[in-house]
DNA sequence: GCGTCGTCCTGCGCGC
DNA sequence: TGCGCGCAGGACGACG
């Protein structure tokens, strides 16, 4: 499940194959999922950047080709078992692997993101000094729904999914029940600290690789983060802070992992 | 306008 | 052993 520190991870491994290099096609056979790429052929790549979970492939001539990864996507050197695109560069090919076909492919004209709805409403990114907790405190604010639905919703701040909705909301002691206008100063820093440091961490050890296999690093290596889940697929283990067992439920269709104990507010 | 729910899609684990 | 069912999840459209 490619969330921000997955994304980041698969970001820095391409960008040294990508930037400065001419992208000579995007070939597919799947036009509904990967609409008019054609503009995209014979332009230089600029920068390879990441907003949230999307890569963003920023094009000569003022166009954009977003990647989003969808739940099981990934950016390989190397052709995979379900390579769904072919991304043609001079000098390199980048595969775009995607067992469940949640991925996503686009052309934009740079900024705007109308079409993308998600991406034009993004909250700031969580590792950048844009990400206050005033910011997200007034984010926060204006939603009634519960703290990680909210979280979910990437208006907050950018890049969370399911497992590091939950780590950062077992890190900051907060229930993901609690509804989010109703957070106090000392929660939404709390909160915003730990956004911040789970990110972090992950980005360090290149993400989460899950048992489902989904998520790899281009060059077909794991990431490490999910040692260190507290929360995440640890149902009926203790929680590492306080022993006390922890406890999955659903919300919002999402499995959500808590620390019955420790997570009170 | 806001919140919730169903849908998309496929591999895997589990029960029988 | 093999089959069938249910689950996992990000984004988005439909609906209340």
């Amino acid at each position: 499940m490619p969330e921000l520190p997955e994304v980041e991870t698969v970001r820095r491994m391409i960008a040294p194959h990508v930037e400065g290099r001419r992208l000579r096609a995007v070939r597919h056979r799947d036009p509904d999922r990967y609409p008019s790429l054609e503009g995209a052929a014979n332009r230089r790549v600029h920068a390879l950047r990441r907003r949230g979970k999307y890569l963003i492939f920023a094009l000569e001539g003022g166009l954009e080709l977003i990647v989003h990864l969808g739940m099981s996507g990934s950016l390989r050197l190397d052709e995979g078992r379900h390579t769904r695109a072919r991304i043609e560069l001079d000098g390199a090919t980048l595969y775009f692997n995607d067992p469940r076909r949640f991925g996503r492919l686009r052309l934009v004209l740079r900024g705007r993101y109308e079409a993308i709805p998600t991406l034009a409403r993004m909250g700031p990114e969580p590792l950048s000094r844009a990400f206050t907790a005033r910011s997200f405190a007034a984010r926060l604010r204006r939603m009634q729904r519960p703290l990680k639905t909210a979280l979910l919703t990437q208006e907050p701040v950018a890049g969370l999914g399911n497992i590091y909705a939950d780590e950062a909301l077992w890190k900051a002691r907060l229930r993901p029940l609690h509804p989010a206008h109703a957070l106090g100063d000392a929660e939404v820093r709390r909160l915003h600290r730990a956004v911040r440091a789970v990110l972090r961490r992950a980005v360090e050890l290149g993400g989460s690789t899950l048992g489902d296999g989904a998520y790899t690093r281009p060059d077909g290596e794991p990431g490490y983060f999910q040692i260190e889940h507290a929360v995440y697929g640890r149902a009926g283990e203790a929680c590492p802070r306080c022993g006390a067992k922890v406890a999955r439920f659903v919300l919002g269709g999402r499995s959500t992992h808590v620390c019955p104990r420790c997570q009170r507010l």
